[in-house]
Parts: structure tokens; C-alpha cells; sequence
DNA sequence: GACCTACGGATTTTT
DNA sequence: TCCGTAGGTC
């Protein structure tokens, strides 16, 4: 039980039953819960091991283990030690808009085009530079560095890095990689520090270890290096994350930095059917990296996995739902035992839009989370200052929102004057008076402003956190802003913002928390919470999400889709062979979420960039092993088993537009109400019924198959009209070349159209050519 | 200083 | 197609 050990663990292993297991078997041994560290990439899978773990040994011991992501563990450790390296305690964690608002700004600063310095890639490498342990100074000072930027032609860009560690100091932040960098600091500058780690964390076990990066593995070894009670588990074959600087040497490399290392691997699959693991034995085969194993199953055959040919991608959203929908009726699934698995998130809209029809319920991982809303994070802004008023990044956020009358001009004075003083925005306003650029009414509203701040500082000492935090959302006068606004948008974030206020009421409750439950715990835990973690009231819904954020899951059924060249394999990582073999661990990763079916699927024609691209099937269809596939029946005009009748048919089983949207528990619906059908003929009444709150849907953008402008008859772009299909009621303007179908409605479902000058017309609404305007 | 319109660039993956 | 920003107007 002591010692270092390596577990190898294939897909479907039970690497999570290893580590649950081995973390129990510590706690009956009695070893202190305090003293076991262990290390998982989401906060999911922390939480599903800490509630196994619970079930084995009783929550209360369980819950006083070290058990969490890398960023949560070391960013509570740095709010106790932090104060070594000159920040303060209540630091504020920046997320990625917020870095990447603070480079922009610099960029600006600096007087440099943002075409040729842009703020993203300029993030990547300062991101890459942490995560490798290198600072501003270092990596000024590196020649090889110096060499690459100048090249790319951003000589600048250790300059850039500067000011960006300079300001985050300032402001008394730190971003995600930030987090790791800092921890290594501490370990390396005090001694003390490392030794009392190093002594608390008895046994250290750490998920995923394929994914570590330079900065994760060097903390890790640190800390181990006292008792080397170190077990970690991963799967080289499952390593996708490369590009955040994840390195598969740190496994390979695992005997060697421990010698006496035991190694187990762990090849029996009990997950998915021999089919699947046969296929993805075969997909994986490609790959010239990799540790050599045999992963295997005694599970049954069970189905061959599909392929199925999309002659669009809308065709493709189409087939997978209905596909679903036919299983969940066949096999008498659960919703949740479907996931759809794409590459990229931009792919999702054509399958919410499917399912929606469907009226299945789902739900999107990824993609803008609960807690990047606009008002959600207006509302965090306004909390994190509080906290930290030093935060520039919140400060600019909502000094004037809600509005106050502080303009562009007036911030930028105190942002010029903030750098000439080399201080925060908010030092330059507490200062006794008023510095010579900012004079009278500007330097009145900006006093007022970060008094009620500061009053909020003063208030945190006696209230809780959620007292305090109604109390901000109220006083800033938010609260009262999104009330007045009647719009269904309104509505949806005012909902947003009592949903947050909710969320912090339950986390003041929560017995968890009971030693830390301040404003400035709730802050660190959002900022290292990911939507999937958002709690869910009803969990029966079909997933959709990213490979990636899928990796550690598992569902019953598994369609994976996009499967084309430039898409999936990316076009941005096909430059390499090392590049491709993610791509393919990816697959593989896909492949082995499923435990009975797999359904694969590739279209022929695509909207991409608001242009339709031809795609050619991914070259990993063509190294799947044939045995375990089954092919659609040659005909390329084929359009699979659901074609558009039945799609209709099914379709109109349902009320129209009554599907639920994709949400979490954190989010709220934004209800399209109906209107009470206008008197045909009258134009203005028409008009003022369509411009009621509510009376005008989104729109969801889609291409037809067969695009079809004449349905209309004679509509020439720019002409209005008053759409009425079932008891919806649109004002719409006719574009060019633009062709949608509407909401809530089928192909062949009737529509009245009211033109103001022809007045009303009964048509098919095949595929009408609208463009709503809201 | 707030609001509107026009234009150009973007899409890999995440804590 | 969509979004964010720049530039113009009131």
C-alpha cells in the first residue's frame, strides 16, 4: 500500500473504482483524511468520487479529504499562503475574458495592432509560458523565445507579458494558470511552505495523470517527495490535452523519477461491447505513440457500429434525433442514456434545433455557461470588487453599469492615470484628492461610485454572504435595471440574476462550507466552476457536448458526429503526425464513451462561416476495423431509415414550439408567449400585435436542403410582412438570399402572410424566405 | 455620453 | 452567419 505506484488503466478499466477504492482502503487503515491528496481534472469527477467514497466510509470522514481539481486545491492553498508572495488573501481568480480583456487593453496601451499582436494567441503563449513554469522575466531573457516572436513578427511580446504580470499584481489577480505558476513559486521560494506540505499530504493520488502539464507534474513531484506515497492513473492512449501543454512524457517518465515504482495496467474493458472495444482497438492501432497493451472485453458482441452519410449537416441533426427518438421508443431508453459528441461546440446548433422538434429534452455542456452570462457576471463583478477592489477588470465592468454617467473619456483618464501612478484603478480614487486630469463632475460620479463599494467592503464584516450579496445586488441598482426591462430577455436575466443570488444562499447553507463561507469562497468556487458542474433538476436529458469534456463519461448510447476531414480530424491540428495522433486519441476517447451503441456520422455538405462547404468522411472511418461497422447501403442519395415524412409525421405528434430548451438548474427559460391571433386585413393592428413583448420568437437560422425562394410568389428583398403560423405571430422582413425556416413550424404547416400592401396571403410555408426582425 | 449602423474577422479542444 | 468594434450622429 506504500510507495509509488502507476496504474495504466484502458478505457472502460474502472481506473475511477481503482482510485475510490484505494482512497477507502487508506480511511480504514486509518489514515487521516486530512492528510490524503487527490487530484482530478473536473470538479465532476471530484464530486462523484468524494460521494463513492462517501458511501464506502460515511460522507463526514469523506468529506475532509483534499479531493479536487488541480486549480481548486492549489487556489485554496494560495489563499492561505499567498501573502509570502505579496498578494493579498482575498486575490481575485481571473477567468479567460478577463485576461484576455486585460491583453487587449495593454495591447492598446502599447499603441500595437491587435491584428498582428492578437490578444488570443498572445493568451495561448503567455498561457504556455506559465504552464512551462516560465515568467515575463524568463522569458525575455530566453533567445529561443526571442527568436520565435520575432519571426512571427511580435518581437514585443515579452514586453506585452510584462505588463500583463504587472498589472494581474496590481490588481491583486491571478488567472487560471496563475494558479499553478504561484503554487510552484511558493514551493520553490519557501521552504518551510514545501516542507509542511509535504508532510500534511501523506498519500498523494492524482486521476488523468496523462494530462498533466509541466507545472502540475513538477507540484505533484514536490510534494511526493518526502513520503513518495504517490499512486497515479491514466491512459496514455487518452491523452487530449497537448495543446494546454499536457505532456505524455510525464508518464512514460514516471519510472524514472521513481525507480521502485510499481506498475499495474489494467486491460479488461467491462464498459462497452466487444464491437466497440474492437473498433477502437482498431482506430488506436494508428498511432506510433503509445504504451503497448491489450485492452479487451468478455462483454457480448452487441450491435455493429452505424455509419450513417448526411447529405447536410442538417440532415445529419435530423437522422441523430430521430435516431433517438426511435431507441428510446425500441430499447425503452432514458434520455440520458443518449449523448451526442461533437468536435467543436459550434456543431451543436443544428442538434438543438433537431431535438427541439422532438420536443427531447437535452442538455449542452460547454458552450457560455450559466456563470459567463452578461448579467451574471455583472453581478460577480460587482461581488469581486467588493471583495478586491483593487480588481481592474470588475472595476471597468460596472462603473458604469448600471449607468452613471461615467463615459470612455472619463475611464481612460483614470486608466492613464492609474499607469503613470503604477496603482489600480481604485488607489487612484481613494487617494485624498482629485489628480489634475480628472477634475469636477467625472471625478464626483467616480467618488460616488467606489463609495458605495467601499460601503459594501465595510458591510461584508457583519453580514453573511448572502445578505451581502442581496444587499449589493439591490444598492448598485442592478437589480432594479433588469426589472424594468419588461422584454422576455429581461425577464430570462433577472431570472439569471435571483438564480446566482439562489446559488449563494445554498452555498452559505451548505454544511460543506461551514469554515468557509465567505463572499470570497463563493468567488473561488465560481470561478473554477465549469457549467458542467451546474446542478441539474431533472436529469433525464440527452447530452450533448464537446469530446473533450466528455472524456470520463460514459453513456449507452453514443453518436458521434462531424465526422469529416478539416473538422474532425481538425484542420488545425492536421500539420503533424503529433498533431493527428491526438486528433486520433480523441476518436478514441469518442469511441470508448459508449457502452452498447455507437452511432457514427459525416455530411456531405456543410454551413460553415455562413458558407456551405463540402466535407469529405474523416480518414478515421477508414481505420475503423470493417468487421464492426456497418456501412449505409451504397445509394449516396439515400437518406436513411427517417426520412422527411416521418420526420413530419413524429413531428406532428406535438405541440408546436413546446419543446423545453437546453438548461441547467441555473438558467432560465426565455418563454415565447403567444399573442391572440391579430383580425386579418388590418395592417397597423397587425403591426402593433406583432411588436408586443414576447410576440416575436427567435429565429433559429437554417438552410433547407433544397433552398426554395419562390414559395413566396413575388417578394422582393426588403419588403415587410406580418407572419401568423398557429397562434405565433411575427413581424418579418423579406433579405436577400437568406433562407429560413420559421420556428415552431414544419415544412407544409400553412401560414398567413399580411402584406401592408396586398394584404393577406395563405401559403405553404415550404421554405418561406424571411428574415424576422425583432 | 448614448445610441445606431457598417464592417471585418472568426472557430479547436478547457481549468 | 454571428459578434464585437469603430465611427458617426443626436
Amino acid at each position: 500500500m506504500d510507495g509509488p505506484m502507476m496504474v495504466i488503466a484502458g478505457a472502460g478499466s474502472g481506473k475511477t473504482r481503482v482510485l475510490t477504492y484505494r482512497i477507502a482502503h487508506l480511511m480504514t487503515q486509518s489514515v487521516d483524511p486530512f492528510s490524503i491528496l487527490a487530484l482530478t481534472f473536473t470538479n465532476k469527477a471530484a464530486k462523484e468520487m468524494k460521494g463513492r467514497i462517501g458511501k464506502l466510509v460515511g460522507e463526514s470522514e469523506a468529506q475532509n479529504l483534499w479531493m479536487g481539481t488541480f486549480h481548486s486545491i492549489f487556489a485554496r492553498i494560495l489563499r492561505i499562503e499567498c501573502e509570502r508572495i505579496n498578494y493579498p488573501r482575498n486575490f481575485t481568480i481571473y477567468d479567460t475574458q478577463d485576461s484576455r480583456g486585460l491583453l487587449k487593453e495593454i495591447i492598446k496601451g502599447m499603441g500595437l495592432d491587435d491584428k498582428v499582436y492578437k490578444p488570443a494567441s498572445i493568451q495561448a503563449r503567455i498561457s504556455a509560458a506559465k504552464n512551462n513554469l516560465i515568467d515575463a522575466a524568463a522569458y525575455a531573457g530566453q533567445a529561443e523565445i526571442r527568436d520565435e516572436d520575432a519571426q512571427a513578427k511580435r518581437p514585443l511580446l515579452a514586453d506585452i507579458f510584462a505588463h500583463y504580470e504587472l498589472r494581474c499584481f496590481r490588481a491583486g489577480a491571478m488567472d487560471f494558470d496563475d494558479l499553478l505558476y504561484k503554487m510552484n513559486v511558493l514551493l520553490r521560494d519557501f521552504p518551510d511552505l514545501l516542507s509542511k506540505y509535504q508532510h500534511r499530504f501523506q498519500f498523494i493520488l492524482v486521476d488523468e495523470y496523462q494530462d498533466t502539464n509541466f507545472a502540475q507534474y513538477l507540484i505533484i513531484k514536490q510534494l511526493a517527495a518526502v513520503h513518495e506515497n504517490i499512486c497515479v492513473v491514466g491512459d496514455d492512449a487518452q491523452s487530449i490535452y497537448a495543446f494546454r501543454g499536457a505532456n505524455i512524457q510525464n508518464i512514460l517518465n514516471f519510472k524514472k523519477d521513481y525507480p521502485d515504482a510499481a506498475l499495474y495496467k489494467l486491460e479488461q474493458n467491462y464498459r462497452s461491447t466487444s464491437h466497440i472495444v474492437r473498433a477502437a482497438n482498431s482506430v488506436i492501432a494508428h498511432n506510433q505513440d503509445q504504451i503497448p497493451k491489450e485492452v479487451w472485453t468478455d462483454n457480448a458482441e452487441g450491435d455493429r457500429i452505424r455509419l450513417y452519410r448526411a447529405t447536410s449537416d442538417n440532415d445529419e441533426g435530423r437522422f441523430v434525433s430521430h435516431r433517438i427518438f426511435e431507441l428510446r421508443g425500441s430499447h425503452g431508453c432514458l434520455y440520458k442514456d443518449f449523448a451526442i459528441l461533437y468536435r467543436t461546440n459550434a456543431q451543436s446548433r443544428v442538434f438543438e434545433e433537431s431535438l427541439r422538434k422532438l420536443n427531447i429534452p437535452y442538455r449542452i455542456y460547454g458552450g457560455l455557461s450559466f456563470y459567463q452570462r452578461k448579467e451574471v457576471k455583472d453581478l460577480l463583478a460587482y461581488f469581486r470588487l467588493t471583495i478586491n477592489p483593487k480588481d481592474d477588470e470588475s472595476f471597468k465592468r460596472i462603473v458604469n453599469y448600471p449607468a452613471r454617467g461615467i463615459g470612455k473619456t472619463s475611464l481612460d483618464k483614470l486608466i492613464k492615470e492609474a499607469a503613470d501612478q503604477d496603482a489600480s484603478l481604485w488607489e487612484v480614487l481613494r487617494a485624498e484628492k482629485a489628480p489634475p486630469s480628472l477634475q469636477g463632475s467625472a471625478w464626483k460620479k467616480l467618488r460616488e461610485f467606489s463609495d458605495m463599494v467601499a460601503a459594501f467592503g465595510a458591510e461584508a464584516q457583519t453580514l453573511d454572504a448572502h445578505a451581502l450579496g442581496l444587499a449589493i445586488a439591490k444598492r448598485s441598482g442592478l437589480t432594479h435595471a433588469l426589472y424594468s426591462d419588461k422584454t422576455p430577455e429581461g425577464v430570462a436575466r433577472y431570472d439569471n440574476v435571483q438564480e446566482l443570488l439562489n446559488a449563494l444562499q445554498s452555498f452559505v447553507e451548505n454544511p460543506i462550507n461551514a469554515e468557509a463561507k465567505q463572499l470570497s469562497d463563493f468567488l473561488i468556487d465560481v470561478a473554477l466552476l465549469t457549467d458542467a458542474d451546474a446542478e441539474d433538476d431533472d436529469d433525464n436529458k440527452v447530452s450533448l457536448m464537446t469530446v473533450h469534456a466528455a472524456k470520463g463519461l460514459e453513456f449507452k448510447h453514443v453518436h458521434i458526429v462531424g465526422l469529416e476531414e478539416q473538422l474532425f480530424p481538425s484542420q488545425m491540428a492536421m500539420e503533424s503526425r503529433a498533431e493527428l495522433e491526438e486528433e486520433r486519441r480523441l476518436f478514441y476517447v469518442a469511441l470508448t464513451r459508449a457502452e452498447v451503441t455507437c452511432t457514427l456520422t459525416h455530411a456531405v455538405t456543410r454551413f460553415k462561416w455562413g458558407q456551405l462547404m463540402q466535407g469529405e468522411p474523416s480518414r478515421f472511418l477508414d481505420e475503423i476495423d470493417e468487421t464492426c461497422l456497418t456501412r449505409p447501403q451504397a445509394a449516396p442519395t439515400s437518406r436513411g431509415p427517417m426520412d422527411f415524412a416521418q420526420a413530419r409525421a413524429s413531428f406532428q405528434q406535438m405541440p408546436a414550439g413546446t419543446a423545453p430548451r437546453s438548461l441547467g438548474r441555473l438558467t432560465t427559460k426565455i418563454q415565447s408567449k403567444t399573442s391572440p391571433p391579430p383580425k386579418p386585413g388590418n395592417w397597423s393592428s397587425m403591426k402593433e400585435a406583432a411588436r408586443k413583448p414576447g410576440a416575436v420568437p427567435s429565429l433559429p437560422h437554417q438552410h433547407p436542403d433544397k433552398p426554395s425562394s419562390k414559395d413566396l410568389g413575388n417578394v422582393g428583398a426588403g419588403d415587410s410582412a406580418i407572419i401568423q403560423v398557429g397562434d405565433t405571430v411575427m413581424h418579418a422582413k423579406f433579405g436577400k438570399g437568406k433562407v429560413v425556416a420559421l420556428e415552431g413550424t414544419s415544412p407544409n404547416e400553412k401560414a398567413t402572410v399580411f402584406f401592408p400592401s396586398e394584404g393577406s396571403k395563405q401559403l405553404l410555408l415550404k421554405f418561406a424566405k424571411l428574415q424576422v426582425i425583432g
